[in-house]
DNA sequence: CTCATTACTTTCTTTTTGGATACTATAGTA
DNA sequence: TACTATAGTATCCAAAAAGAAAGTAATGAG
């Protein structure tokens, strides 16, 4: 949780509005988002597959990306009222136009970005 | 510093490997590359220009986050022989291919992210 | 001999992120 | 009654990122 009293959060506040893109950052740049969303565009739609898919993320922080990603509205969260729980996580519109735009920026690291430069 | 003896580090490691947009983040995710990048484009060269257009960043954040594009080859850094010393960024042919895909990324940003979401 | 200028570096502290581990709820099954 | 499965929470601690403030270096001007 963010303190609003830090010097931390009103930098971010300034950055933002002189640089715009930066709220796009913020929206992908916790560690495991970008992944979490090529793996549920790869139709791992639920909690345990993902974590099966990626061994070493907690499940705190899996839960709490996936939360992150919902609120910003590039994932859904569908609960089936069963026993035992079933959630079913999937890209919103929102996210699927973003997927381009990956794509774009995945090519050109891939041509210009070694694994460690 | 990184430790490499961390959980931390290896899970770094182990994402890139399974999804290599990872990488890709690391060069861009830092918190003020994407404005720095930017205002460098816009023609502010220097150290003292790029603080006077961010006056909240720190000289110790500014030197690090500068040093960091420059090892991933996002930015060159020339040094004059003068004195008071004269250093001047420019951004690298690398970093020119990558500015069309932050465009798009930018455009993606106006048109879904809200500043708070 | 002090001051100004520029581009930093160093040290210390605070803030934030991330990891480890244990725990919860519910219904069905053995 | 205990055990399974699923999808998480909660708490506590370690690690990393970021900020504050002071210091460094070299030269020319006064």
């Amino acid at each position: 949780m963010r303190k609003t009293s830090s010097t931390n959060f009103s930098n971010e506040t300034e950055l933002a509005a002189i640089c715009p893109m930066h709220n796009v950052m913020r929206v992908l740049g916790g560690r495991w988002k970008i992944a979490l969303l090529y793996f549920i565009h790869q139709g791992h739609h639920r909690f345990g597959l993902l974590q099966k898919k990626m061994p070493f993320i907690t499940t705190k922080m899996l839960s709490a990306q996936l939360k992150e990603l919902e609120q910003d509205e590039l994932v859904n969260r569908k609960i089936y009222a069963e026993m035992p729980p079933r959630v079913e996580y999937s890209l919103t519109e929102k996210a699927q136009t973003l997927l381009p735009v990956l794509e774009d920026l995945y090519n050109w690291g891939e041509q210009y970005i070694t694994a460690q430069a």
